[in-house]
DNA sequence: CCTGCTACCTGATGGC
DNA sequence: TGCCATCAGGTAGCAG
């Protein structure tokens, strides 16, 4: 499910639980989680590895090791849980988690029932494809009107796949392109390149207002890895055009409309995004 | 190189 | 209630 401000906000709740710790043993509870790479690898490289630092690159999660780095991807479904000591030797651990770092102040444990999720180890977070090809960071200050107009270019495809696109715009996914776009008053099928730079100083300013409101609403309440069923609450009253086909634009009171693209669901106002 | 489609998994939801 | 179809916030890999 998450896109940039939850995997932001997960970062920050785990910093301070494993910031400095050493992993004592990987648990690989259920090998899935961890293909292309093999359990016994992955056990291997993270026993007795202390974690440096905890960053986010667009959607990664990545732990650093004094050797190696920790790289996860949460995909749709993928939730970090924490179970402090006293829980394990009570045998509550195990319970749906595919994967568990054990520190000797608790246990990180990896879910995600759908198993689109990964843990796996690379020596550099630069040897996964998906991350060395990573585009601008939204929040970042490389982010600016004219380089979202460059991005964009003269391409022909719909400005919503565009956003969307990892390898131009790092994190932004399907709820928050949506969203941007309703706040830019742009029609999600627009070609990026009838995108003109008075539309693309409006998308820039929506795509980093949506991301610091969604990160906001993330980090309060802050993720609770201790209990099993938390996932982000709150975000749906930030939505205005999301899963809402059939309700009225907050706007302008037209229907709105969902299509199809890219065979992803897309979400508009017809009346409001031109 | 660019673009579009499918596979990968499992659970929740809604219509009949 | 049960069954079936559809949908789900993501990415890798492959074909054209």
């Amino acid at each position: 499910m998450p896109e940039l401000p939850e995997v932001e906000a997960v970062a920050r709740a785990v910093r301070p639980l494993v910031c400095g710790r050493t992993i004592q043993r990987c648990a690989v509870i259920h090998p899935i989680a961890v293909q292309p790479q093999s359990a016994s690898g992955l056990r291997r490289r993270l026993g007795r590895r202390r974690v440096g630092a905890v960053e986010r690159r667009g959607k990664y999660l990545l732990l650093r090791l004094d050797q190696g780095c920790v790289v996860l991807h949460l995909r749709l479904d993928g939730k970090l849980l924490w179970f402090p000591r006293r829980e394990m030797r009570r045998g509550k651990t195990k319970a749906h988690v595919d994967v568990a770092l054990e520190f000797a102040h608790g246990t990180l444990g990896f879910v995600d029932r759908r198993h689109l999720g990964r843990v796996q180890w690379f020596r550099r977070a630069e040897d996964v494809a998906g991350i060395r090809t990573l585009g601008v960071e939204p929040l970042s200050p490389e982010f600016t009107a004219s380089r979202l107009s460059a991005l964009l270019g003269a391409s022909r495809r719909p400005v919503k796949l565009s956003l969307m696109d990892q390898t131009r715009i790092a994190g932004l996914g399907n709820i928050y392109a949506n969203e941007a776009l309703w706040r830019a008053g742009l029609d999600p099928r627009r070609s990026c390149q009838g995108v003109k730079s008075s539309d693309a100083r409006r998308l820039h300013k929506a795509v980093v207002a949506v991301l610091r409101r969604a990160l906001q609403c993330c980090l309060d309440p802050a993720p609770n890895f201790r209990d099993p069923k938390w996932w982000f609450q709150g975000l749906e009253k930030i939505l205005h055009v999301y899963r809402r086909e059939g309700q009225q634009c907050h706007w302008c009171r037209a229907k709105i409309q969902r299509i199809e693209q890219g065979g992803r669901s897309s979400f508009f106002c017809a009346r409001c995004q031109r």
